[in-house]
DNA sequence: TACAAATATGGAAACGTTTCCACTGGGAGG
DNA sequence: CCTCCCAGTGGAAACGTTTCCATATTTGTA
């Protein structure tokens, strides 16, 4: 990469200090309208641009904000990863983003990694913010940072959804329509406080409505032999009428794999979803909460 | 925020000089174990990280890469910026991502912050390789750099799919099952060069089978009213009975539209998508040409 | 006319690193 | 005993900026 001009090239150019320079291209300051020309035309000349680097160094601020999400095949982080987008760059920020693919450690080391980048703040959705050692980290050094989808602990700013009382209101709705047993469907249960939240919002709300206990179907990784699991899962849970899946993705595609079974949707098995993806409204109808984060978060990161 | 410890802190406390500190964190020269000890002590008593905006202007690289895709929100970019990502972490690089949402100004806008950055490489997908400005820019500054999904002038990398060719491919699955009219479905034609050579495609293969040249449905952001406009151009093509959408997305809420429409897919009108996004499979089946980037991406970057 | 104030300008320090170089000792080889 | 070499160490320059301060020039005012 051939190097690039220097401000120090420009001021060279045209005649003056450095620090002239720098004051006519910053529009600090005082400068004589003819050296104003003259540091201009150097620019031009020289196709000159600043070195964020350098000036980051010296202003101890980068203009860039660190994103950590799971993943971003999920189009619900998508959506909220280009929510976050669209806000910082229009403040002029940059948007340094990590996928963790659930895995702690990655997130562990990837929040220190930002930090030492310098990163003006953070935006996350984290495994557990109880547990993280990471967000101590990030605490202990005050870097600003939003959590997102994930119940703030005390002190400190979030945007999410309220997994649990939204769960409860599935179970409300199951009720109305009569169903007695139903299944909770997770992936990848432990790793995700979301998907806890929901189970007990869900749990709490069939008691409430005094229904059965749902019974907890949890897959590993592999959606590949759903139709498997959810054929056993069925015949061990008889009566089982309604499922709810922890996220749209798992609800698709336990949709699919009941069709595959030969069930009815909604006639034989209910299946709701949570999160509202785009995606949703295109297959038969599939009920869902919808979650409208990414201006939300937005604003809150600004 | 708290102003961390730098390496002079590190070294006044381990009682050397911040070469030695340097050399010892580093593991570069030599130092006495002694020294190597007081060193790491004082680093975990100061709990002392790097900065790597110092780190940056000394080596002159940021072991950063910048990603520049139009969305997002399509699952196709999210994947393959996914995978992108998934190389680069694993190699020791963060990613600098940028959506342009189609914007050809913040495209161009956004290169150049990215190079001003002193981003070590990019990946990017642009609207048009042949008049992009910030492509020239790029390689006036020789920044190493990979195309994605854009077909590649001369002298560029790109990791890409033979759009025209798979297009061609659809013609000819038309023809074999006795389509004689057909239309083709875009969003955003102009912007999209993606667009132009599935329609080129499409068109040649058309006319090598002896098929009517497809007529051409062109649609504006709002997918909203899709379906009236797709009443509409039934109507006013008559005897269409197959639709290649030029992406999979546009598929979907084609195929929804045809439904409220009370048409017969693929009865009385055949859809056919392209990319194989992982919705695809999760409805009435849907053709696709699968695009397997992610991966192979991955490695052009490295 | 003289002096204060305002305007232009450049030198140099600072930001946090790495790296070149010079300086110490001490052990090995003659 | 003298020399040479090498391990161990620290000072200082360099990377590209911004900004403080001092200086030189102009303008305004009494």
């Amino acid at each position: 990469m051939r190097q690039p001009a220097t401000i120090k090239d420009v001021a060279l150019k045209a005649g003056c200090g450095v620090a002239t320079a720098s004051r006519v291209l910053n529009n600090t300051g005082p400068a004589s309208a003819d050296m104003r020309d003259r540091v201009m035309a150097a620019v031009k000349e020289l196709d000159f641009q600043f070195s964020e680097v350098g000036r980051s160094l010296q202003s101890n601020t980068t203009r860039t904000i660190g994103c950590v999400v799971p993943s971003i095949a999920n189009p619900v982080y998508a959506d909220a990863v280009q929510g976050v987008q669209d806000v910082l760059l229009r403040a002029g920020y940059q948007t340094l983003l990590i996928c963790t693919n659930y895995d702690t450690e990655i997130e562990t080391q990837a929040i220190r990694t930002l930090i030492a980048k310098h990163v003006d703040g953070l935006v996350l959705t984290i495994s557990d913010p109880k547990t993280s050692e990471a967000l101590a980290f990030i605490e202990s050094r005050q870097v600003p940072h939003c959590l997102l989808f994930n119940m703030p602990p005390a002190n400190h700013k979030s945007w999410s959804v309220h997994d649990q009382a939204a769960a409860g209101r599935v179970a409300d709705a199951f009720c109305e329509n009569n169903h007695k047993r139903t299944g909770f469907l997770a992936l990848k249960f432990l790793s995700s406080d979301r998907a806890r939240q929901r189970y007990n919002g869900f749990v709490e709300g069939c008691a409430r409505n005094g229904m059965h206990q749902p019974a907890l179907l949890e897959i590993d990784e592999s959606n590949e032999d759903l139709t498997d699991l959810l054929g056993a899962f069925l015949q061990d849970n008889p009566g089982i009428t309604g499922i709810f899946a922890s996220n749209d993705f798992l609800a698709l595609a336990a949709m699919r794999s009941a069709r595959e079974l030969s069930l009815d949707v909604p006639g034989d098995l209910s299946i709701v979803g949570f999160d509202g993806i785009g995606f949703g409204s295109m297959v038969m109808p599939s009920l869902a909460t919808i979650v409208t984060d990414p201006r939300m978060l937005g604003s809150g990161a600004g």
